[in-house]
DNA sequence: TTTGTGACGAAAT
DNA sequence: CATTTCGCCACAA
């Protein structure tokens, strides 16, 4: 099992319902700051059962740019935006309102809390 | 070993 | 806005 992969994912479980972050974001707080495409790729592995019971909200991270990294079209776009608007959050066309909801920059703060580096 | 490719990002143009 | 350029680096060919 990949180490960073799993830090990847725990960070991810940090995501409050309701908000977002980005693939960058993530690295950071990870730990792996400008490693922002190693979390693209750790999601492809993402286990579907979900880490240590609880699930991996991979749709909850999207690009710094505010987008869905999907291409609109695809299934896993289509996927990706249903799951985040059955949480309350707007997306219009592959653009996620990020001026509504925000990105999860208070994750910074409870960080320290959850994890072990 | 070199090269191309990513669920990326920031800055410059 | 959109495009380019460069940084990052695991992985496959």
């Amino acid at each position: 099992m990949n180490e960073q992969y799993v830090k990847i994912w725990k960070t991810i479980q940090l995501i409050p319902v309701g908000k977002v972050s980005s693939y960058g974001q993530i690295a950071d707080l990870a730990g792996l700051p400008g490693r922002a495409r190693l979390v693209g790729k750790s999601l492809k592995f993402v286990p579907s059962e979900g880490l240590d019971n609880k699930p991996v909200p991979w749709h909850r991270v999207i690009r710094s740019s505010g987008e869905i990294a999907f291409s609109p079209g695809s299934d896993e776009f289509a996927n990706q935006r249903a799951l985040l608007i059955d949480e309350g959050i707007t997306v219009k066309g592959k653009r996620v309102s990020i001026k509504e909801f925000g990105w999860v920059v208070d994750l910074e703060n409870i960080l320290f809390l959850l994890l072990d580096y």
